[in-house]
DNA sequence: GGGCCCAAAGTTGTATACAATACTGTCCCG
DNA sequence: CGGGACAGTATTGTATACAACTTTGGGCCC
């Protein structure tokens, strides 16, 4: 595992790039990160990919387990059910307010985040579709000119991530952009409540793809999941 | 600054133990946190200390400035509005969940709490007043059984106990306690909406009771104003 | 006297050494 | 042949040493 580090690797930039993988399913739910790995393939020290995976474990990203080490975390049912309610209480009020404050070049970088997605998407990168997707949701965020929601929302959507990894049902990923689509459309006429109601309704369908019967305690990698 | 530490302390214990003084203003915003000083006060060396301010900067309770150090953070006016536009979206609904699923020994419990405020007051121990109703929310949001969303409550609370201390302008300290009467009464008819009302025009008046005029970025320490 | 520069002190950033704990495989005993 | 204990290995937890940077104070030149 060799990164070819041209730039110099700093706490902030290790976390983003971990969480970008764990985002884009390279990094799947229980997958080990040793601290002497990380440190050998960012070319520094464990100091550094401490602190990094101490910030992730605050976004509750990664777990971690004293003397045991960091692992990419494995959302239970509630806890997958917890993160879309707590979607469902931000997010379509922000998409109201995105809509109202809505520019041109707003709705560009929209559409332009849907058409990259649909080329990922025909070209197999499942996971960087999937990147894509959260990042039209936090771009809404970031519209509605509110930092600390969109903050908020951020962790929220990197563990939605994790979610789907882990419960996702339907094969079917043409609802997703369905819905970005609409969105899309309403922000464009500027149409706050309808705006509101679609992000809502876009969640709800996003709950309802899931498997969260609890039948399944994630089986994850082989040993993870018999030990503890 | 002495601690008596018989507890050995971690960087969990620490980070709490900071966290705790910062919401009971015992330490204002802009105090500076040396490492050194920490260190020396709870009796372990830089390395847990790091961990415990990097895990508060991640709160948004402590700013680390590269190569500076660490100070309680300042919020500003508009992280203020932020931080309550974020308490209505989440609190409201989740004081109505919990209303649905009071017991009488949460009942009991959110009493005793308003009790504790009130003899705080009483006693001029304003720190502990504020941090007694920040537990309040608190307790709320974990009657309402939403792991997720009282984690974030909680730092929003706490983010909050900054606000209040840098623009606070009310000295009527009173309306704080009458809502939370008015509360455990709709907690105690298990009415939902009556809550949530409650809730959303509680949060209303705290914002009311606050001078966010733009004018003062906030002096804090007279030499960290000047200093960047 | 004012302003700039530089040196010294103090603080934070990173790496590394060592201690503590958990894991793995082997051996011995029942 | 199975189970438990033990030692060796590997990994994480903490402390410390050193490097890099910021700040501060003094002195020199204009």
């Amino acid at each position: 595992m060799n990164k070819i580090d041209d730039t110099s690797w700093s706490r902030d930039t290790i976390a983003a790039d971990l969480e970008r993988a764990i985002h884009e399913h390279r990094l799947p739910p229980g997958t080990k990160l040793g601290e002497d790995d990380l440190a050998e393939a960012y070319g520094i020290s464990r100091t550094i990919v401490r602190a990094a995976l101490l910030a992730l474990s605050h976004r509750h990203l990664v777990q971690l387990r004293r003397n045991r080490g960091a692992f990419v975390a494995q959302p239970t049912p509630r806890e997958a059910r917890e993160v879309f309610e707590a979607r469902s209480l931000l997010e379509p009020r922000t998409a109201h307010s995105a809509a109202l404050r809505m520019t041109e070049a707003d709705l560009a970088l929209l559409n332009a985040n849907i058409r990259d997605e649909h080329t990922a998407l025909d070209a197999g990168e499942n996971g960087r579709a999937l990147l894509l997707s959260g990042q039209f949701h936090l771009e809404v965020a970031r519209i509605a000119d509110q930092t600390t929601i969109e903050a908020v929302i951020s962790e929220l959507i990197s563990r939605s991530s994790l979610i789907i990894a882990l419960y996702w049902r339907r094969r079917a990923a043409l609802c997703e952009t369905q819905a970005h689509h609409a969105l899309l459309d309403a922000f464009a006429r500027k149409d706050g409540a309808a705006a509101e109601e679609l992000m809502k309704n876009h969640l709800l369908d996003l709950v309802a793809s899931l498997d969260l019967r609890n039948v399944a305690p994630p089986p994850a990698s082989l040993r993870e999941a018999l030990q503890r």
